[in-house]
DNA sequence: CTTTCTGTTAGAAA
DNA sequence: ATTTCTAACAGAAA
């Protein structure tokens, strides 16, 4: 499940690997994952274009285009993975792909960006959740406006996040995954913070303490920055723009960790609905 | 075999 | 206006 972390993994690889690079060929294969636009008008407005920027807000990538009016938005949803191959790799003749790599395209494959040089960006999607949209430049502020504010910006102060939460008649874990409020975190990385602040996710807003309240500031922009320095949480789906596993997994402490002695005080991790997701907490650590 | 669960977000419903 | 619920889809688990 790609939070802020997986995301900006993958844009730091394509931005690696993609910049400037030419697009010489799109193969839609579903035109479900461009549902916003026609697969022509899509195919028409990317085809030739060159990458200027590979941004990110929140969850949401933002490719740009050199010399043009238009920009390419791509949201991963559940089970988006974006891949990058040189020639060399896609062919998969040689050696130079391992066992653990899987051939692409293969049946979950929705797209494939085939550059200039010969190398390839697969967008893989067995759910189909996520999608391609394109989009006008001047539009983008309109975009970045739909989100709150985000770990790791300078927007992120105690001030904001205190003002973005007052008033909310909501649980912690509903406010946190709420992008308008707080952009980037979502139900892995909401329950490592709650853990991590000694708060319960089910906890109403308006109970926090100015205490309580500082900390899940501090542990969310701690945990997103340590996770994005272990290249993300692979789970089930998730893999970086070069197809690799994140390391934050063997960090989590309550996220899929139900039935399980927590790590802090031996006692057992719960795991209930809040906010219709699963919520894993620790009933010893978290009040 | 069928049913349930997964977790993100838009849009509908409350 | 604000909050909650459901649909979109496919596959793993029960």
């Amino acid at each position: 499940m790609p939070e802020l972390p997986e995301v900006e993994t993958i844009r730091r690889d394509l931005h690696k690997h993609i910049l400037n690079k030419k697009i010489v060929h799109v193969d839609n294969r579903s035109t479900y994952v461009t549902r916003y636009d026609t697969a022509e008008g899509f195919g028409a407005a990317v085809q030739g274009a060159s990458i200027e920027a590979i941004d990110r807000i929140g969850k949401l990538l933002i490719f740009q285009f050199i010399e043009s009016p238009n920009a390419v938005l791509c949201h991963l949803r559940m089970t988006g993975q974006l891949i990058y191959r040189t020639e060399d790799a896609s062919l998969g003749g040689g050696h130079s792909l391992s066992k653990t790599k899987k051939i692409l395209p293969h049946q979950h494959t929705r797209m494939i960006f085939t550059f200039e040089d010969g190398s390839k960006l697969f967008f893989n999607d067995s759910r189909q959740f996520g999608y391609f949209k394109l989009i006008q430049k001047e539009q983008l502020g309109e975009v970045y406006k739909k989100f709150g504010i985000e770990p790791l910006t300078k927007e992120y102060t105690f001030d904001n996040f205190v003002q973005a939460l007052k008033g909310k008649q909501r649980s912690v874990k509903a406010v946190m995954l709420d992008q308008g409020v707080l952009a980037g975190f979502g139900n892995i990385y909401v329950d490592e913070t709650c853990f991590a602040a000694g708060v319960l996710p089910d906890r109403l807003v308006t109970s926090l303490t100015e205490e309580e309240m500082k900390k899940l500031f501090e542990e969310g922009q701690r945990i997103i920055a340590l996770a994005i320095e272990q290249r993300g949480t692979t789970f089930n789906n998730y893999v970086d723009g070069k197809g690799k596993k994140g390391n934050f997994v063997r960090l989590l402490h309550v996220y899929q960790r139900k039935g399980k002695p927590c790590f802090v005080c031996g006692a057992t991790i719960q795991k209930i609905t809040v906010a219709q997701r699963g919520t894993h907490f620790c009933l010893c650590c978290q009040v």
